[in-house]
DNA sequence: TAAATATGGTCTATATTTGAGACATGGTCG
DNA sequence: CGACCATGTCTCAAATATAGACCATATTTA
């Protein structure tokens, strides 16, 4: 538990930076969790994990993705070297995603938040229906 | 890293669920990703874990959020049981948000995250300054 | 030979999400 | 009376995501 709040304050140190500054030091933290942190990346790389696959692969794993989604949260993993894209000069051509050392190193700490997820799922829910039941929510006005 | 292959794999029978039937199974991971994932939660709950706070502090700590998305994110979080809400009656009465024991817990995944973001970000700058600075990543067309 | 299929994309028009900032509420202060 | 504070809500505009048409090429099917 203190072993959480040391990274957390570490990351604090660069909210303050923030607060500061009028153009903020760009935190790490929040750079990364931006990139990573949108609707397709994690699920891109946990889809990669099990394999390297290609373009229309990714798309049948990941059914409810777009194409242009698709090729773009490819690229914005590749250019931040988290996977490789390989083209084959098949007659078609076909193109695999692989992950990169850089993505392997993230399944760790990744892993630990699906951990995460897949054990606190129930209280999730519980709280959700919890607070869409109960009379009272409604009226948020003070 | 076996550890967490085993979790990719535990998420990975939900993705097969999910391309099987038509109305997908849920998947809890998926489910948690997406609202923790977003833009602001995950930034919300570390700076709700350095304390409790009220609706200005938290504005003033993330100073780019507007009110609009601030208020969002404070009731999802809730909704799911992450933090509470607590309503002082003073003059011109009070709210202050806290981190509830299920937000707590998830401190500690969040945490490697944090620490995988800080010891890679100069990974990840070098791989974007490489490919954003290599010709040939201009041309993608076949 | 012509049509159909498959690959890895791009492009456009629409839908959804986010942001900026006006407005609300009720009490205190000058 | 009028201004100000805190905590929101609401509306409209801007940014972003999505669906799906379209493209070029090559192979298989009819």
């Amino acid at each position: 538990m203190n072993t959480a709040l040391s990274a957390i304050e570490r990351f604090s140190r660069y909210q303050s930076d923030d607060a500061q500054s009028e153009k903020p030091v760009h935190c790490p933290v929040r750079d990364v969790l931006d990139r990573i942190g949108d609707k397709w990346s994690m699920l891109m790389i946990m889809t990669l994990a099990r394999r390297p696959q290609r373009f229309s692969e990714l798309r049948r794993a990941i059914r409810d993705i777009s194409k242009r989604m698709l090729t773009q949260t490819l690229r914005d993993l590749e250019r931040d070297g988290l996977i490789t894209r390989h083209v084959f000069p098949t007659k078609p051509p076909s193109v695999e995603y692989r992950l990169a050392p850089l993505g392997q190193s993230l399944l760790e700490p990744m892993a630990s938040l699906i951990d995460w997820a897949d054990r606190r799922y129930s209280d999730i829910r519980a709280a959700r229906a919890c607070f869409d039941g109960t009379p009272g929510n409604v009226p948020r006005q003070t």
